[in-house]
RNA sequence: GCAUGUGUGGCGGAAUGGUAGACGCACCAGACUCAAAAUCUGGCGAAGGCAACUUUAUGUGGGUUCAAGUCCCACCACAUGCACCA
């Protein structure tokens, strides 16, 4: 088998003869929109993990088109980005010799692996034809107020020498080059998304994407159902807002956060306090994302003098400023509940802020007529030794730690003291934390009476081993001991003291819910009741109201470089701007000397003095020069493929009717937040303004795996050795191989490695078939019954499995089916010419070739696909297993409509089962229809 | 830490709750050959047994069921994403 011929031959074959043109204007059959994640053409050319998603979409279409699909399968080019101007500043060509170069060698590739792509429809976001309507829908966004010019912090990245957008930054890193990224203020073109995060997140629930992504563009948009609390500044007329989500906490907070960069910082921050607050702001500003997130060890901050007035209680709580608050989410500030959160909780131990519990854990189960009182859980620890001091009930209690009642006038710490003097009489221990309060219901055998105890934890660490004596009641029969932390997990029992265990071991802020205590009106509320009642307190009082949060942010529009869309506007010396008339678009780029970045933030356009000054109606003006990000063009693509050539509308809408959306789209999941989310905004914006017929444009979405090197692990620059390229493949072994092999590694979403063995055995199967339609004399115009069931059972499995995109599973059972042929003397001709339409979706050249040799002068690719007949697909006869108390013990062959009781006494004859039924009592015997037999025995 | 996903032979991987390991790779044997390669045919989880067969086995520990890789609970490991989001 030559394959470079048979390729070459194939692949001018379906050019000359237009086999894979769309007729868009064919609205007689239905319709299937099969997409690609189109590649940005990059100076390598395809890598190994290119071929397997377009190898999937491409069985999907083949498949479709043989089965009377109107199919559209179109490839572009993705063409502005970095690499293309990295490598004119480095070489003083123009980026788009470079892209252009690329973009020929893409092409030869995706042909040479022989992919059904219509070229006709190709499409290159730098081309100006198609950035045209690229700079179009950024007019209408601009019109509609969602592309806006505002002043704010951006991610700036000085080594790239361009903004950043948020999905661009990677731990406080540029995703490429993994230079560091800080925040700075700049005006900048943001496009509004936060605008559409309802209509985002609704979306999601209409389309069938990978559950992961889904999740992914859930936490990125951020909802957070919470409540804004207003506070007023004692003694000033300032007020702030704060947002949050547990507002039935309100009675907790004991202090209020401004973020640094809060613009009431300075109005209110006292004399006294001021130079140490403008230290700590400046600090904040020169760090980096990167060094901000890594902060994530110990809190700071300052204290500006200035206090708030809580609005529930009219307490005065401190305003502090830290960079643990962040002003771009939110309003930039909250109210500090150290009690109920984490983060407050560790600012407030370490500025001794005052801790306030509004939340109880209950336990045990509550009962009608209980008593209540007060009560104390007192764990001590020494650390000389590692143990912790208990008292051993035994059949009384059980192992429990120090425990009482707080009695009239005592504070529960002088309590706790008390009784660890009384019950073991050790006086001297020292307090490390006082734990959360717990709710504990519970029955006490010796009074017959139920209790419900507010319980203080209290951790104490001895330190040292005095002791008095014991003062114990007559009924306290215990033996004092002490014991490692495995043993009290192990051995106490008691709900609340092994939940005081669990906060001593874990000291922190209690999150959960509970029932609130010290919070007035909301006394005896758990969490969700609260929150609705302060809802309406703050509501009533003026001071709040419910507030939804998103987390998602602008998504900043602009970057200082030369290889994008120029943004069509011209600012004027007074301030304003104009967007271009539409008849002056496509606005090109022009001609440069250098395209090198400044650091200063300004674009190399800014050197094209010509091209930037322009007059409109008298006035002078200056174009923008910052140009459009990698993901603009790229957030509409799907739609001009359906009317590429369109030079009065970006596509026509009647076609859009037609084709959209988009059945079956194809890609890598690392788009997740970027392309996937912002293409499904600018889909829903034009499906608002009427331009575009659906909200949702991709319906079924499916990520591709990662191919990995053979050693298991991604293939790239640091393993060059385990790299794969598709060239070397298909030079060796032939594209279908390729196609084959990579299609057989696994399931599609899966990641796998690559094994060059496996590619060898693909080569194997496709010589198999090769051999058996060239050499055998095995195709004859005769059937051949022995073959009969599995063919039917062939067609149905692969159609099945393609549908699925089982792709692995359909190989193997073609497998299956050629080597039961291999197996006979005759191969009925019908049989033969099925299976390569079988097996033409993944060997398009091979299956071509021997289509041509069975005596056809047409391309397979328009024959119709094979159908099998239901009845056929079942076996005449069956082994099924026989097993004896759900164990296998023999096999009986039956026939597939034989009845119950056959089965049965055809069972039990079986030798084998026979000698474990031996002295048994049979108790029931099962009979699963064509599955299993199953004795159950005593 | 949170979210999502994955754990099955020497390897890639199959298994609507019903005979675990389809299919392929690697390996072993046989045929062809002077020989090798290629090709064809057969074998192939582990342990025991001449064999029939038996025991054991899908990350770990429990549970539901006549029957669990599959369902439920807890845990462990790995991968990916998010991460001071109030």
């Amino acid at each position: 088998m030559n394959t470079k011929e048979i390729e070459q031959k194939w692949i001018k074959y379906w050019e000359e003869n237009e086999t894979f043109k769309t007729d868009i204007n064919d609205f007689s059959r239905p319709k299937y929109y099969c997409l690609d994640m189109f590649p940005y053409p990059s100076g390598v050319g395809l890598h190994a993990g290119h071929p397997e998603g377009y190898t999937a979409t491409d069985i999907i279409c083949r498949m479709k088109k043989m089965q009377g699909y109107n199919v559209l399968h179109p490839m572009g080019f993705d063409s502005f980005g970095l690499p293309a101007e990295q490598y004119a500043i480095k070489t003083g060509n123009h980026p788009a010799i470079f892209t252009k170069e690329n973009i020929e060698t893409f092409k030869k590739q995706l042909k040479m692996l022989g992919f059904a792509y219509d070229w006709s429809r190709e499409i290159s976001t730098s081309d100006p034809s198609y950035y045209k309507w690229t700079q179009w829908i950024f007019k209408k966004l601009y019109e509609e107020g969602l592309c806006k010019y505002i002043d704010m912090p951006v991610n700036w990245c000085e080594e790239l020498g361009t903004v950043l957008s948020n999905d661009e930054v990677i731990n406080g890193k540029s995703e490429r080059g993994g230079y560091p990224v800080v925040r700075k203020n700049m005006k900048q073109w943001v496009i509004d998304i936060p605008k559409y995060a309802e209509t985002l997140l609704e979306g999601l629930n209409e389309i069938d994407w990978p559950l992961s992504t889904k999740e992914i563009q859930r936490n990125w948009i951020g909802k957070s159902i919470g409540a804004e609390v207003n506070f007023k500044v004692c003694n000033t007329d300032y007020s702030f807002t704060v947002f949050t989500t547990r507002c039935d906490t309100l009675f907790g907070a004991t202090y209020c956060v401004l973020a640094p960069e809060h613009d009431l910082v300075e109005k209110i921050t006292t004399k006294e306090h001021l130079e140490e607050v403008k230290k700590y702001q400046e600090a904040c500003a020169s760090k980096s994302d990167l060094e901000r997130t890594e902060l994530n060890k110990e809190k700071t901050g300052v204290f500006t003098g200035a206090y708030a007035l809580n609005p529930v209680n009219q307490e005065n709580i401190p305003i502090y400023i830290s960079d643990y608050v962040l002003k771009s989410y939110g309003t930039g500030a909250i109210m500090a509940v150290p009690a109920h959160d984490e983060r407050d909780y560790e600012f407030a131990q370490k500025f001794n802020i005052p801790i306030i519990q509004v939340l109880e854990e209950t336990t045990g189960t509550p009962h009608a007529n209980e008593t209540k009182k007060n009560s104390i859980v007192a764990i001590v620890y020494n650390p000389k030794d590692n143990k912790y001091l208990t008292l051993n009930w035994h059949e009384l209690g059980g192992r429990l730690f120090i425990g009482g009642t707080i009695k009239e006038g005592e504070t529960p710490l002088e309590c706790a003291i008390r009784e660890i003097k009384e019950e073991t009489g050790y006086e001297n221990v020292k307090l490390k934390y006082t734990l959360p309060i717990i709710n504990h219901h519970y029955y006490a055998y010796n009074k017959n009476q139920y209790f419900n105890i507010n319980s203080t934890g209290f951790f104490f660490e001895l330190e040292d081993n005095n002791k008095i004596n014991q003062n114990l009641d007559i009924d306290e029969k215990f033996d004092i001991e002490w014991v490692e932390k495995e043993t009290i997990i192990q051995e106490i029992k008691d709900e609340l003291h092994s939940k005081t265990f669990e906060y001593a071991l874990n000291p922190g802020a209690m999150t959960g819910d509970g029932i609130h205590i010290n919070s007035e009106f909301l006394n005896g509320l758990n969490k969700e009741e609260a929150i609705n009642k302060m809802l309406e307190f703050l509501e009533a009082n003026n001071v709040g109201k419910k507030k939804v949060n998103y987390r998602i942010r602008e998504w900043i529009f602009a970057r200082q470089r030369y290889w994008g869309e120029p943004i069509p506007i011209v600012h004027f010396g007074d301030g304003t701007m104009t967007t271009l008339k539409d008849e002056e678009l496509p606005l090109e780029l022009p001609e440069l000397e250098n395209y090198s970045p400044s650091k200063t933030g300004a674009s190399p356009l800014d050197a094209a003095t010509s091209w930037v000054n322009v007059e409109i109606d008298g006035k002078k003006g200056k174009r923008e020069t910052s140009t459009m990000p990698g993901s603009a063009g790229s957030s509409w693509y799907f739609l001009r493929y359906i009317d590429p050539h369109n030079e009065k509308e970006f596509a026509n809408y009647e076609l859009l009717k037609h084709w959209l959306p988009v059945d079956l789209y194809v890609g890598g999941p690392e788009h997740a937040v970027g392309h996937l989310l912002y293409s499904r905004m600018w889909n829903n914006f034009l499906y608002q303004k009427g331009l575009v017929p659906v909200k949702e444009p991709f319906k079924k979405l499916v990520h591709q795996g990662m191919i990995l090197g053979s050693n298991g692990i991604k293939m790239g620059k640091r393993y060059p050795e385990y790299s794969v390229n598709p060239n070397d493949i298909v030079n060796e072994y032939g594209a279908d191989t390729l196609r084959f092999y990579e299609m057989f590694m696994g399931p599609l979403e899966a990641d796998k490695p690559w094994s060059n063995e496996g590619v060898q055995g693909s080569r194997r199967f496709l010589d198999r078939v090769w051999n058996l339609y060239t050499n055998e004399n095995k195709i004859k115009n005769e059937n051949n019954s022995n073959l009969e069931k599995i063919y039917h059972k062939t067609i149905k499995k692969v159609t099945e499995d393609y549908e699925n995109l089982s792709f692995n599973t359909a190989i193997s059972q073609l497998m299956i089916f050629i080597n039961a042929v291999y197996k006979e003397n005759t191969y009925p001709r019908f049989m033969a010419e099925a299976f390569l339409k079988l097996l033409n979706p993944i060997a398009p050249f091979i299956t071509e070739e021997l289509w041509e040799k069975l005596g056809h002068n047409k391309t397979i690719a328009n024959e119709p696909w094979p159908t099998f007949d239901e009845a056929k697909t079942i076996d005449d006869e069956i082994t099924i297993g026989i097993q004896v108390n759900g164990k296998l013990r023999g096999e009986i062959t039956i026939n597939t409509n034989e009845n119950e009781e056959s089965i049965k006494s055809k069972a039990l004859a079986n030798e084998n089962v026979k000698r474990h039924l031996e002295n048994k009592e049979i108790v029931k015997v099962i009979v699963i229809k064509g599955k299993i037999v199953n004795i159950v025995v005593k």
